[in-house]
DNA sequence: CTTTAGGAGACTGTATACAAGAACCGAGAT
DNA sequence: ATCTCGGTTCTTGTATACAGTCTCCTAAAG
């Protein structure tokens, strides 16, 4: 591996893996439909075959590695028609979470959201891409804590790090819009107004679908504004 | 094990585990808060404990159990409070796939998704209440597939199996009514109409949410008909 | 030239072994 | 009696070994 015994506190190296294969797969470096074999990934990040399986077996959950019994793992195909789907998901899950995040609000959370504003922001100025959107992850999860459901945080995790490799995968990067509208978000989550922080996300989302599709399909018109609501 | 060896096309031992793992937690047979000792639970089902702990990670994943590293796993606890969010969840979800059915359905959908109530009456008529938790969870699957949603579906199964947990413990089973609610849902997709679908798949979950709260706090006034809409 | 049987190689599935760390229990000190 | 220290035991983390299965290549038959 290039780099997996990184921070102080050792994570078990199941963990390490898991986390390592994941960014491999996010990143490109593990193309879609690739194989995944176990002997050669293990030999690559310099561990053996045990915690790459459970590793294997996690992604999988997370719908980024397909399992086939006894043949083996390959890294997920995701077509154009698929990463769109996920919009749909996103709508819905991060709609609830704004929701739930302005009915649960405190007055330290307005403070707690902009702090990663902050730090994304400082990341977008600094051409730091692959920090923004793991800080523009980070903000999304940092509305579910505030939401407090346990459940949602457990799929958004998941969630939004496919989100990631979506727009990596179609080179669709936006940073400085989002951030407006996450600001626009924890406006209206620090304001409790439920409908409004639904709305925004769901905006959100959206505007996110708008520039995933621009970037598929550049020449199509973009019909699609149906969903949610 | 009980008996694991079932059904003449083998699966991995890990999948067989994790689903018996699983429904040892479902049914009860392994208490909340209870620790998942690999040796003993690869003792129990007749396995070694490889199986075992690749199935863990994943029941991890899926929020069935509570791994801490280098301590153990244990079965996840399950507060009233966390019970009580997930409804939340599946109104988000099950609303989208009801949503997403009824724009995507063909002429055969209808006749597919009756398939299955049917199936679900016969289970109810017989008694058969695991059965009809399984065809009912089966029903939201079909619900789901119509959909076509692929990450929509990775979401979903692993919720209704914790929608199946989040009920037994309450002992809050509550069969008959289901059936008339998939029924009116089913009948929306059929139709079409998106709106209704998603109105009727929500207050399913709403019914459920009910249902729920009535076995968890029966004297206590059931006030929170508040959430998404 | 296509097709098909056979066998070697590659890879997954599962078990076992060993190392490292955490929990537990008892003995001695305060 | 309580606290603390030490060692024993239990359990997890990781690696290795072996068996079973699939794939792919080769070679012979049609």
């Amino acid at each position: 591996m290039t780099e997996l015994t990184l921070g102080g506190a050792h994570l078990p190296l199941r963990d390490q893996v898991t986390a390592e294969i994941r960014r491999l797969i996010i990143s490109g470096e593990l193309a879609q439909g690739e194989r995944l074999v176990e002997d050669r990934l293990a030999a690559r990040l310099g561990v053996s075959r045990n915690p790459v399986r459970e590793s294997i077996r996690v992604l999988a959950a997370e719908g980024f590695v397909q399992v086939i019994p006894r043949i083996g793992a390959t890294v997920a195909r995701l077509s154009p028609a698929e990463a769109e789907e996920l919009f749909d998901v996103r709508m819905a899950i991060e709609g609830l979470a704004a929701r739930l995040a302005a009915r649960k609000r405190t007055p330290e959370t307005a403070a707690r959201l902009r702090l990663v504003l902050g730090s994304a922001k400082e990341a977008v100025e600094e051409g730091r891409l692959e920090r923004v959107a793991d800080l523009n992850t980070a903000f999304h999860l940092a509305v579910g804590e505030v939401a407090g459901n346990s459940y949602l945080n457990l799929m958004m995790a998941p969630m939004l790090l496919r989100a990631q490799w979506v727009f990596r995968q179609t080179a669709a990067a936006r940073g400085p819009h989002s951030w407006s509208e996450h600001l626009s978000l924890c406006e209206a989550i620090a304001a409790g107004d439920e409908d409004e922080a639904q709305a925004r996300a769901v905006a959100h989302v959206a505007a996110a679908r708008r520039s995933f599709l621009a970037a598929v399909r550049p020449a199509k018109a973009q019909h699609d504004e149906k969903t949610v609501g």
